[in-house]
DNA sequence: GGTTGACCTTCCATCTACTGGAAGGTCTAT
DNA sequence: ATAGACCTTCCAGTAGATGGAAGGTCAACC
């Protein structure tokens, strides 16, 4: 299987999938002529990395839940333990955003925004607003 | 005033100080022996720069309110338009967050993490479990 | 048989926002 | 004079791709 119906078939541009290679995530066969050539058990390895990324884990996270996948062998709960770090960090993540979310709203609210330059916006960015 | 205080002023490190400078965020003047030589004002830039940044503001949205920061002549509504841009940016990194978050939970609180193989994050990861 | 166009290849550069480190100059104090 | 705490520039690396150039390959059409 060439790389562009590869690309169809996992839902990631070529580009990436020649990215993911070139820093190990899979390796596949080629052909005679030097293409790419994807078994499927390559376009399922790519979903899955596809997939995990979607979910935020990041590459390296993805090579390690891979090499877990590819493990008959493994305990859930090494599986388990890397989503549980994931779930932390992604809780932390909304909690900063849900914050910087409370303060801007503020600042947009207050800002009369029209013609005259005086604006609380930057008089906070400045330091010379509310409290921070 | 030197590098080394201006950095503990500001709040932002020596080496991002020299990296604003470089892509022209500002323009410190020179000693006679090579040094920068930050004035007050430049104090100001980089407090300005750096309550900007923790806001989530993008450097190149730092640049814009900074020009927006030294134009008395500004109106406030061009203030407000990047401030308002940037909440719809966090409102919608949010709900991507919170999204991600329950499918993350509701993989973790499946998977029985113990020294047994089956593991329905895995499964999930290879487009196997629930639907996505 | 020639040519067009859609593929594919590699390699190199670019993006964001820094950060680390090497090699070397300067300043201050002892 | 020398230690060590500064400062300088420059180069490389981080994550995770993405864009583009230069060139090879393949299938179809005239």
């Amino acid at each position: 299987m060439n790389i562009g119906i590869a690309s169809e078939k996992s839902g990631l541009p070529a580009k990436t999938i020649r990215y993911y290679e070139d820093i190990g995530l899979l390796h596949p066969a080629r052909t005679d002529n030097g293409y790419r050539d994807y078994s499927t058990a390559d376009i399922h390895r790519l979903r899955f990395v596809q997939r995990s990324r979607s979910l935020g884990f990041s590459v390296d996270e993805c090579r390690q839940l891979l090499s877990l996948y590819q493990d008959r062998e493994r305990d859930s709960a090494d599986v388990k333990a890397i989503a549980k770090a994931k779930l932390v960090e992604v809780d932390r993540k909304i909690a900063e955003l849900v914050g910087l979310r409370g303060l801007l709203h503020h600042l947009v609210s207050h800002c009369h925004g029209d013609e005259r330059p005086d604006c609380p916006i930057i008089d906070e960015l400045a330091g010379q607003g509310m409290a921070q």
